[in-house]
DNA sequence: GTCAGGTTTAAA
DNA sequence: TTAAACCTGACT
């Protein structure tokens, strides 16, 4: 396929550079391809930047966003300037999209290396970016902001500190009034309200030290001033409970939420209030970063080392690196908190790039971190999963009147179904997978590709029926402390018992009513949730994390840990925290029975810096999607062929070899892929720009992607 | 010869 | 990304 470049007026000698005045617009389109398209711009007013068009695409048409106009035109391979086809219809009376969203797009696209097009109208609600059946569509940018305008006329000016709407309705029981801030949180809420300009700030605060309590004040501190600020959280889980937070502590401000369980029309809603200016805070998920504020004045990025910020298809962005970025654009504060930061940022931290605020200790009086102990399970055998010290430790936290949390980062009855007779195990027919036996449920699911199928009664190989489980889930779990505490109501929190629509929240009010005794759960119950009368915490089948050979493992377990731990004693009292392991003398364990991030943090980063690994390297990975296998590590071992003529001697650039992924088919497609590192990231996007071109030309039937700062290796 | 299915290509 | 064109193998 030939790639025109846009606007390439080198060595094209015959081609007539064609005076089109004002007359010609360059419009992005949402298609994967890296240039902007040129269309005849036929009406009188100027275009003008973001606003949506209706140009033919092919036999169709399509919305687009005016990008610029263009006074001269060359023309470039198959377009004849005098036939540039027109606008046909433009869809907004203005803009809502600004230089400075422009900007952070753009951005964007030359970071990841992402068309254009695509980051820009998928950063739209979906009503804004395609046609309807009609074919037309209403001018919009009037309309939101007559609504904008009668939302901030609704909006009394608020006192400084009014929080008049708790007050006025009487259906709602007096909320708590709010904590008095620990020295430690008055000196961040100040830090946060001096920092003008673009500062990195690290709430760097042990679980429970009242993080969220420093936002709530750097945020009002900000709408007084009457500015917006955008707060992001990793999971859509944790939305409810903040914009609930946030509307009561700040009300009458306007807060608004976005994610992608939204509703459509909300969603088109709250992205309307966002972009007019008529909502104040935005408590979005990652996606939220890409959002236009006007009055922006402030970003939080809380829980900012969570994975969960990654995004893992369509442009592979990390939201909180675009975060930063945001605010260095427009020049305010942002905020990334965390107990447990990634290593890139505490390496930024401890390089002073970012002013790094303390919280050390928790803010309830009296509340302290958990002992953490740890169960060699060598010397003490787990029976269906428990050993006798964490059973005793369960029993006895039921008998106290207290709630317990089992941790276990796997969903499902049973990782495997076998048998017993010939050793058949339940392989998934599509993926290099296991079939999970969800018993609940009776049915077999791959985690990897969605398939489902009835459990086999006999085995489908040589017919016997001893067919069992192998290994341990959250189901299994529950089911077995069913069995310990029989007068207990055990409660099991995992993306399965969590699948419809407010049954998460459902079951955690069960949770903090007290009601329930044990909650079982994956990660999603160490997120976020401030459980009273939480006591204890137990914590299962760690090990697989400590010696893992993905490099990021030990941190994700670390941060894991410490969250999990992080969910007991909130409101004072001895509490603890049972790790079952074979390996109690593991140094990750040293660190978190101290509750020491910084000793793992400095530990961790000495290895990496040993490995000349992220932090101290950038990376850059292509990955690679075929039915079969070789042609996917042919295209991948084409593409180092290509690649190695361009890499600068003095700017190192290293193509390691192509391998298979660790789990090769998801699907029936096989995939490989190839790593790029560079000590330099300069170097390395000056490469990657030089060679994706190429890329683009051997791919053949091989679906392709580059990923920027892969984190899954 | 027709049909279903996958693959390639073009889009200003 | 999307849709139509194009190609291939299976089957009446």
């Amino acid at each position: 396929m030939k790639k025109p470049t846009q606007k390439d007026e080198s060595d094209q000698p015959n081609r007539l550079p064609l005076d089109l005045g004002e007359k010609a617009v360059e419009v992005l389109i949402a298609v994967p391809l890296p240039q902007t398209f040129t269309y005849h711009w036929p009406f009188e007013h100027a275009p003008r930047f973001g606003q949506r068009v209706v140009v033919p695409w092919g036999r169709q048409k399509r919305i687009g966003l005016v990008h610029g106009t263009c006074a001269a035109v060359v023309t470039s391979a198959g377009v004849d300037a005098y036939s540039l086809k027109p606008v046909e219809q433009v869809l907004d009376d203005g803009s809502l999209l600004d230089g400075a969203w422009r900007q952070l797009i753009e951005f964007a696209a030359r970071y990841y290396h992402h068309p254009l097009g695509l980051i820009a109208l998928e950063a739209l609600p979906k009503a804004l970016r395609v046609l309807n059946a009609r074919g037309e569509e209403p001018v919009m940018v009037t309309k939101a902001q007559a609504h904008a305008d009668k939302r901030l006329q609704a909006r009394q000016t608020p006192a400084r500190g009014a929080r008049t709407s708790a007050d006025h309705d009487p259906t709602q029981a007096d909320p708590a009034p709010p904590p008095v801030l620990t020295l430690e949180q008055q000196a961040a809420v100040q830090a946060c309200s001096v920092a003008a300009g673009f500062t990195p700030l690290l709430l760097y605060g042990v679980t429970g030290s009242g993080k969220t309590e420093v936002y709530l004040h750097a945020v009002e501190e900000r709408l007084t001033r009457g500015e917006q600020v955008l707060v992001l959280l990793p999971e859509i889980n944790l939305t409810p409970a903040a914009q609930a937070l946030y509307e009561t502590r700040l009300a009458p401000y306007r807060v608004v939420v976005l994610h992608s369980n939204l509703p459509e029309l909300q969603r088109t809603k709250h992205w309307f209030e966002a972009a007019t200016g008529a909502a104040d805070v935005l408590i979005a998920t990652r996606l939220g970063v890409l959002t236009p504020m006007p009055r922006l004045g402030l970003v939080i990025v809380d829980e900012e080392h969570d994975p969960s910020y990654k995004q893992q298809d369509g442009m592979r962005y990390q939201a909180r690196d675009l975060a930063l970025m945001l605010g260095k654009q427009r020049g305010v504060p942002v905020v990334l908190g965390s107990a447990t930061p990634s290593l890139e940022t505490w390496q930024k931290a401890e390089g002073g790039q970012y002013k790094r605020l303390t919280l050390t200790q928790r803010a309830v009086t009296g509340a302290s971190l958990p002992r953490v102990e740890l169960i060699n399970t060598a010397n003490f055998p787990a029976k269906e999963g428990l050993s006798e010290p964490a059973m005793q430790a369960l029993v006895s936290t039921f008998e106290a009147g207290k709630q317990s949390i089992v941790f276990l980062n796997r969903r499902g009855y049973s990782p495997q179904l076998v048998c017993g007779g010939c050793g058949w195990v339940s392989n998934c027919e599509h993926c290099t997978a296991h079939m999970v036996w969800h018993k609940s449920e009776r049915n077999l699911r791959c985690h990897h590709c969605g398939a489902a199928q009835r459990v086999p009664v006999q085995c489908p190989c040589c017919g016997n029926q001893d067919l069992t489980g192998f290994g341990r889930g959250t189901q299994r779990i529950e089911e077995t402390l069913a069995g310990l505490l029989p007068k207990a109501t055990v409660l099991r929190i995992d993306a399965d018992s969590t699948r419809n629509k407010g049954q998460m929240e459902a079951l955690l009010d069960e949770a903090h009513s007290g009601r329930a005794d044990v909650l079982v759960g994956t990660q999603m119950i160490a997120k976020g949730h401030d459980f009273a009368n939480v006591n204890l915490v137990l914590a299962l089948n760690v090990d697989a994390s400590l010696f893992s050979h993905a490099y990021r493992a030990p941190e994700r377990l670390f941060a894991q840990l410490m969250q999990v731990a992080g969910r007991a004693g909130r409101r004072g009292g001895e509490a603890t925290m049972l790790v079952q392991t074979r390996y109690p003398q593991h140094p990750l364990f040293e660190a978190l029975k101290a509750h020491d991030y910084e000793r793992f943090a400095s530990h961790e980063m000495q290895a990496r810096r040993e490995a000349r690994m992220p932090p101290f390297s950038y990376q850059a990975t292509i990955r690679a999607d075929h039915r079969t296998l070789g042609n996917c590590l042919a295209f991948l071992k084409t593409a180092r062929e290509l690649g190695d003529p361009l890499i600068q001697p003095d700017e190192p650039v290293y193509l390691c070899d192509p391998v298979p992924l660790t789990v090769v088919r998801v699907g029936g497609i096989e995939r490989a892929q190839m790593l790029i590192e560079s000590e330099s990231r300069p170097a390395l996007h000056r490469f990657l720009s030089a060679w994706l071109p190429l890329l683009y030309e051997h791919a053949g039937s091989v679906r392709w992607f580059l990923e920027v700062d892969p984190v899954e290796l």
